[in-house]
DNA sequence: TATTGTTATACTCTATAACTATA
DNA sequence: TATAGTTATAGAGTATAACAATA
């Protein structure tokens, strides 16, 4: 798996293991860096079981939802995974070129395209719907009772950070530096 | 703050709201698709809280891996964030051009350097770390008694992750796309 | 010979801005 | 005028490879 040929997903990065004798500080107590910590470890874990088919998280992401909203138009994918229209562009020029998805014509509105996967991808996909399912089974697995509230703690999460982002009360705070 | 002067920073992804009207399939299952979505909304907060500072997260993180370690060596500081030599120069560059750091030689060793926080670094980071640590504190307190679970939950899955990526069992499987 | 850091280069991801075609 | 998508360009982040100096 070269870099310069058929390598479209990211390189993963390197493991972000604690290093003995380096002192954290205030890293280790915040629940962001918890966070980031095991999204590295996740990010590496997905992309070592899901090698054979070269789609990153986000490809993947986008690939269900396509599967599962057949016509889906371009920038509502875009929207859905928080990128800009130019994003969600590049995402569907790749995903039409290594032949998971295509382009037809929206009904209704020739300015639109509506998304579809190809036949290849839908048999493609669902081989990878499947390893990504088992991966993530394993895992919760792993965690045991954790695994559960794991899940709920994360959407809870999201939705916190979510209001404290979207509420106008809190604007961004000019301290001084 | 424009774009082509001072904003080093990435510039922050869009929210990925849950579209109305869109089904998300195997995601709305994934443990690995809700850290996504909570690192998303919690990246967000982040850059809103610190926009003042501009300073992006793993930014931060070295600073406070710098303030805790003074002498800290460039490559120890590349290691202990999952990032390859190039990448700890990249990061130690914009510290030093921006102030906040200082490169100095190391002691005992020619071709190292010893990384410290400059006095101005230091004054600026304890603000930032502040700001910071009440942003956490209040998140986690929006959480209330998920939170601290939430907080064991990663650390946890993290090592799980961590365990099954290092395994040398845990080969990539060659399946078939 | 291995390690630390540097230089040069390339690639991915994402954004902004200006543009076309359609609504 | 507003929206869907495109084109062109730029910037951040990371990697690889070849290199120098030192261990």
């Amino acid at each position: 798996m070269s870099k310069t040929d058929s390598l479209d997903a990211p390189p993963p990065e390197g493991l972000m293991l604690p290093v003995p004798g380096v002192d954290y500080g205030l890293l280790d107590g915040l629940l962001g860096y918890a966070l980031r910590r095991a999204q590295n470890a996740l990010y590496l874990d997905f992309y070592r079981t899901t090698a054979a088919w070269d789609v990153s998280p986000q490809r993947f992401a986008a690939l269900v939802l396509i599967a599962r909203n057949p016509g889906l138009r371009q920038g509502l994918l875009g929207q859905a995974m928080g990128l800009h229209r130019s994003g969600a562009l590049r995402l569907t020029d790749w995903l039409t070129a290594q032949g998971w998805a295509e382009r037809r014509d929206a009904p209704g509105d020739a300015r639109a395209w509506g998304l579809y996967l190809t036949p290849a991808g839908r048999r493609r996909l669902a081989r990878l719907e499947a390893a990504v399912a088992e991966h993530d089974r394993a895992l919760v697995a792993a965690l045991g009772d954790q695994g559960a509230a794991l899940k709920a703690g994360l959407e809870r999460l999201a939705w916190v950070a979510t209001a404290r982002s979207t509420d106008p009360h809190n604007k961004p705070r000019r301290q001084k530096p």
